[in-house]
DNA sequence: AATCATAATAGCTTTTATTGATAGTTTTCC
DNA sequence: GGAAAACTATCAATAAAAGCTATTATGATT
């Protein structure tokens, strides 16, 4: 048994396609083939089910492919426990950005990184919460950015910043005179939501007085992005909520209609998390003190009451 | 990186020799010293201070060791998910025993044992509790026998039987005139106990009423037999406890001077422990219904009280 | 039946692991 | 202080393996 032969293992449970997973592990497909039949003869026992289109796992190749996963994985940290040695900060860095955190925070931050750290080169996905949290666990991310908390038993998360909500509010809302907004004062009904799957749409519903029941309306919104909210909100559809680094661009007339919540604010915490075995932690610990140290230029320190992104 | 570097790397820092670590790998010592440079090139570091005799291991080296002794371990789990899966009993399976359980039980059950499973290469060491948990954490156990409750978060306890406790009390001792014990009459101060390490010695000090203080005595017993204890005993330094099948070889004469508790009998719970991972599973099995069925014919049911055996 | 997608096999080449012999060190011991 | 012993590194040769290209086999789809 050898590394190569589980990572070729791992390569055809992940793409279900032997020629495919040669390709991603840059072997021709009978390289591919023959190594993962060896280890098969080795262990006399099969692992894939080639009878079935796509190729099926045994249910021991399951136990095995979850087990390999764990070596590669184990086998990896070899060469960062010594980069660690060394100092050094390179490799390939994949990170995961929520939708609603993407736009504003990355061009903050991604200019300095780079030119900090030329070695890493960083790969960057927009992806749920939902599917970031799977990433993490199956390792095609590194880490991701997203809102928490998550309370998730195998992620650490460390607080990057806490994003006060601000309301934007036309002048012929029913809170359009209001100087400040309090939490109280929203109805979910008459807010603009982000689609089902943004957390932040979560953040909002948890905030909403549970009591006022959230009714299936005459009009269902898909979108995903505030720029729409913000101009079905001008056409007199109701108010809506932003995350404060997006009000940051609004033009000046637009920026009329931002009311903040009276302190302290409804925010949201945003945070690096990654999985707890703490792979590439040296790369983490600096995009981690880069994305900090460029926010806290960006937002202001306030009191801010935590709202969950969780559904409930 | 290969499996086989890291397994000669583990042989290197064990045994702190190119040429031994070599003869017990089974390969010849130039094999093992260009594989070590090998991995120590691909690294770009040095694992081994060679410059020092004996060889020493550089401050990375020792992280690189530990976690090749991980990934080791982990890339054997494979074999043993394959074993599970075909109901195969047999290969290398390492038990561990506390030190008091080890002299009664084992001849108890080890031949039945290695008759009815003559697959399995059985490997037994006796460690103290602490020591069982390390190693089964650590793989270096595939399972042990303890007193329990032990409430570990990643150990597995399945009971095998509960042993009560028998007083030895000569006939000279202020209880000797007693028909049955009860614990309220002990006094930790008078009884003799198993050195500092044994668990039975801390069953023993939960057992007695905390209030009566434990007294630092003129004298020190550093024992860790019980027949050093009884012969003690019998010179008048006081009684002692011990668990009940180490009552059973005793001499008529000093069977004379047991006392047995009123019911319910404190009692130690003994314990099979494994890894809540169940590797080894079949072999586990095995081992626990071989025990458990020569006990049942030893020790007859009866109500107990069980004591912690933990340090409190 | 022909085609397409995919995996297995065969034959060959390249790479790697291992070996025995030996050279170069350091330590040990007289 | 010097011979012997113990130990690791190096070298050249060889055995083992992992890889490649080309081809065949399989099985589903048209």
């Amino acid at each position: 048994m050898t590394i190569t032969q589980l990572q070729y293992v791992l390569a055809v449970a992940e793409y279900q396609n032997f020629t495919l997973a040669a390709e991603k592990s840059f072997v021709t497909q009978p390289t591919l083939s023959m190594q993962v039949q060896k280890l098969e003869d080795e262990l006399d026992i099969l692992i894939f089910d080639r009878s079935k289109k796509p190729i099926a796992i045994t249910e021991v190749g399951m136990k095995i492919v979850a087990q390999a996963k764990n070596i590669v994985n184990e086998a990896n940290r070899i060469q960062d426990i010594v980069d660690q040695e060394k100092g050094f900060i390179g490799g390939e860095f994949t990170l995961g950005i929520i939708p609603t955190v993407m736009p504003t925070l990355l061009p903050m931050f991604l200019k300095t990184f780079i030119n900090k750290y030329p070695k890493v080169n960083l790969i960057i996905k927009e992806k749920s919460t939902e599917n970031l949290i799977r990433n993490i666990q199956d390792g095609h991310l590194d880490a991701a950015i997203a809102a928490t908390p998550l309370e998730i038993e195998f992620i650490k998360e460390r607080p990057l910043y806490y994003e006060p909500f601000v309301g934007y509010v036309p002048a012929q809302h029913r809170l359009g005179n209001a100087n400040q907004l309090i939490p109280d004062d929203l109805d979910i009904n008459d807010i603009l939501l982000l689609r089902d799957g943004h957390c932040f749409r979560d953040n909002i519903i948890n905030l909403c007085d549970a009591s006022k029941s959230f009714k299936d309306d005459h009009f269902q919104l898909q979108s995903g992005s505030f720029e729409t909210l913000i101009n079905l909100s001008n056409e007199g559809l109701g108010m809506t909520l932003l995350p404060f680094l997006n009000t940051l661009e609004l033009d000046d007339r637009k920026k009329q209609n931002l009311k903040n919540f009276q302190s302290p604010s409804p925010a949201r915490e945003v945070s690096l998390i990654y999985h707890k075995s703490e792979l590439k932690i040296q790369i983490t610990n600096a995009l981690y003190d880069v994305i900090s140290s460029v926010v806290r230029g960006a937002i202001a320190f306030q009191d801010v009451k935590i709202i969950s992104p969780l559904s409930k």
